[in-house]
DNA sequence: AAAATAAATGCACTTCCGTTGCATGGGCAT
DNA sequence: ATGCCCATGCAACGGAAGTGCATTTATTTT
């Protein structure tokens, strides 16, 4: 098993104490979070070091940014072997309107889509709203 | 043919002046806009006038909104016929790299993606993003 | 037609988030 | 120990969304 401080070298990323703790926090939570829910759990650290660290993480390939339609941008691990490619590596986003947490659905990768002559697709983003598994049964 | 005057009439809009010039400003064009672009458009026109305008659009099914990843929310045109629900009217979106432009992909509906147990899909933003036909070629 | 009511507009201001510039500090290499 | 690079922290900026309130415009009622 690596350990985050070899995950983040192995990403070029130099494991500095805050950039360790903002990973091992990603790490632990199921749904993606914004700027301020790190900053809001790491009381002691500055919004810009989060912010540049997050800006690090996405392009060393350590994190996703998704864009859930709530105009606050969040982030997630990306997965082991993820280069962030689209339908491979890319997937779905689920938003529940309700608790307004935005999950991974990590194993529905983006389907393929065939468009017109002379567009060229090198990303998407496909978030589904509604309501999440544990806001649907209330 | 159904006057721009009718139509927001039978979608329930009080057809003002200023409303009448943004919804045929946005029948014109062939990309989504931002507040900022309708702005510019009508240099004589308050932002908020045009915020509300945009917002009751959307409440009344005139237009949809537009969330292309880049953090300004965008408007274009509902179609003659839309509800704006799922499987049905909802469309996909392709946002160009270069250009900016965010178009409308009308004929290509979103598609139905099954979920885990205890989802409930009621809405969806799918956006692809890469060069657009006219970037393309050049 | 005048008065009363409701809706739309315009101005000022706020908030939130993302972002940048610059100064400081800490760790590593020479 | 010195110098250098990178990370960090502080302050401030800018854009966009949104709100409150006063004013104007339109519609309904009498």
């Amino acid at each position: 098993m690596i350990t985050s401080d070899e995950l983040l070298e192995k990403k070029g990323v130099r494991p500095t104490a805050m950039r360790l703790l903002v990973y091992k926090y990603l790490a632990k939570s199921h749904v993606a979070l914004t700027l301020t829910d790190i900053e809001n759990a790491f009381a002691k650290a500055d919004r810009t070091t989060l912010f540049r660290t997050l800006k690090i993480f996405e392009k060393k390939g350590v994190v996703h940014q998704i864009d859930d339609g709530t105009g606050i941008k969040k982030y997630a691990l990306c997965e082991p072997d993820c280069n962030c490619e689209l339908e491979q590596d890319l997937h779905l986003h689920f938003h529940c309107a309700r608790c307004n947490e935005t999950v991974c659905l990590t194993e529905h990768k983006i389907p393929h889509i065939n468009l017109p002559e002379g567009f060229v697709v090198e990303d998407a983003n496909v978030v589904l709203k509604g309501l999440c598994d544990k806001c649907s049964e209330k």
